[in-house]
DNA sequence: CATGAATGAGAATTCATTCAT
DNA sequence: CATGAATGAATTCTCATTCAT
């Protein structure tokens, strides 16, 4: 009560958490404010003293997801001199074991397709805020003459996609492989 | 109507193109089988008759999918002679504008990391039957000199999350942007 | 087509041997048409070519169970010349182990409770036509002077619940148990 | 109102309350939670607030009706000296106008043979429950030379099938008809 | 005689949400 | 801050029945 530190998470914290642990389970409709009162302990009606709705649960996954996300991305890609080393500080975090858990949720995001427009805002500005660095990075590269000449922002989509299917290609068809190498390879493929 | 032959839909395949809609609008979990059968026309006990339940229902419009684009692809990487060719139709159909609606459905498959273990399976098959014939193409651009040495393999898996990746950003960021070179860009990058 | 005896059941009864078993395994109410189609292999719309509805189905399967069961006693109350030995010979009947089978449908028909001034009607009148014979035996003994002055009716109402009570032990409480003296237990309670 | 005691009913026992009711009415299978709602006073959603689902209810409902039938039992079979005066206290309350309503439950109850084992299992366990007094009375009559020496258990489950036969006749075939004697006839066939 | 297709009505159950305490 | 109780609306799915062939 009256100590250094409160580890007890807030109920805020406990209800975001369990919400994680659903919509990765479950995907964003088909997990119910039942099973969250239930994982994350507390009584629905107490949810909604913390919360308006459902849907703003959904949205503060999301937001708290991307913006993580975003700001591993931008510690990585300040995190060296080189271009080279810049990038391969980013593809490296984007692969990074405790990113894939996130990462799947921001997969399941492309449900977003059929969930409304403040979905599609939530992941256009992250998604623009994701990619401003990585564009740095390559055009930096360019400038300097260590990458060859590209088209910048397709390059960042195309890089973006590549993480993705690596990380579905684990999840879905070869869960157990080891794919060491995906940073070099996706280096090798963009840069050489 | 003039006698030559029925084009009358059966009743089956009112219920799955119409389900093939609403997925794509809605997404998997949140369509109803109130809509399905307002769309289809049908009455509910209807579609009941046809299949045993909804889950059924969107494993044969995922299957369905899934098939049509296997077999574009199979078709568009025995088009040509050379494998830069093949490759190139093979990308061009990926992108083409009449399949874009059925990758929505695809990508929205995503969701089945949250739906169990029938669609993983389905997705799992399919894939790797897309996957061959373009290990095939790449490992023939190898062998010839025509592409440099490659992970055949991570290269596929490569090339599909671009393709993803560029239809998730037109829909998503930039629906009316062209992109229009996109097919050489890919080329571009993988072959270079 | 053109033989001595035709062994092919008509569809009527493969539906009434059908509907028996399904009322024995699931009570009156709780069996479907679609289960009685299944169990009986004719398609549901063939059963509305045989009978109007399924209420007359369960009346139909009543009435039968319950004239076999009357003739059944009616021919064991004739059996013998001795109203001691006739009445063991109902009894014998009542409890025969072809009979179970029928009686569990007869016991479910206390559902009938709940079911309608139909089956009311059905049972008390077969009801009667059993209780008759057994009246006249016991009405016999007395005359007689083998049996001792009882209230006629009385005790053949509870020779009958009597009856069902053992059926009702072995189905329920003890499967296996053999209660081979039964019917001296029964006759020594009645008659001593 | 008043002030001394709440006497308004918990939802629980008006939910309860009314099931008892309508499974009189209608068995145990066909009452609706529609009607449920409707007779309780309550929502459906709230009678799921209370309940799983509508087999609890009816196994609640059972059990209920076992545990004070199995109560009025014991508590007549302790009312009285000697054995004879304590079975007819028991025979008595088996009887008695205010259980009329509780045995038909009971009666309705056979419809079990077609409602899942966890009814068999509560009906044997009451069953057993409700016999060991009576065989209690039967024993100790038997050891003081009451009663002549019978088979016990057996003139229990005779006894038994008599007192529901009793009370299936006065429902089901004369509902008006006085059985006054009935207790006196009872104890004639088990005493003499 | 037989049936596949079709359906309106209704079943049980779950939903997100509110409110009095 | 927390919650048990309550609910209207919606869910998936089943029912007995009809009808054109």
């Amino acid at each position: 009560m009256s100590g250094v530190t409160n580890v007890e998470p807030t109920s805020r914290d406990r209800v975001l958490s369990a919400a994680q642990q659903l919509i990765i389970d479950h995907g964003f409709v088909d997990f119910s404010m039942r099973e969250l009162a239930e994982v994350s302990g507390l009584a629905k009606a107490t949810i909604y003293h913390h919360f308006p709705d459902k849907q703003t649960i959904c949205h503060s996954v999301v937001e708290i997801e991307f913006a993580d996300l975003r700001d591993r991305i931008i510690t990585a890609a300040q995190s060296a001199e080189s271009p080279v080393e810049r990038l391969r500080a980013v593809v490296d975090e984007l692969l990074g074991p405790q990113l894939e858990r996130r990462l799947v949720v921001l997969l399941a995001a492309h449900e977003a397709v059929g969930l409304g427009m403040h979905f599609h805002s939530i992941i256009k500005r992250y998604r623009n805020e994701m990619v401003a660095p990585i564009v740095d990075i390559i055009q930096d590269g360019i400038d300097r003459g260590d990458f060859r000449t590209v088209n910048v922002e397709m390059t960042v989509i195309s890089l973006m996609g590549m993480m993705q299917s690596y990380i579905t290609h684990r999840i879905l068809i070869s869960p157990d492989q080891q794919l060491d190498n995906i940073v070099e390879h996706t280096l090798d493929l963009l840069l050489n």
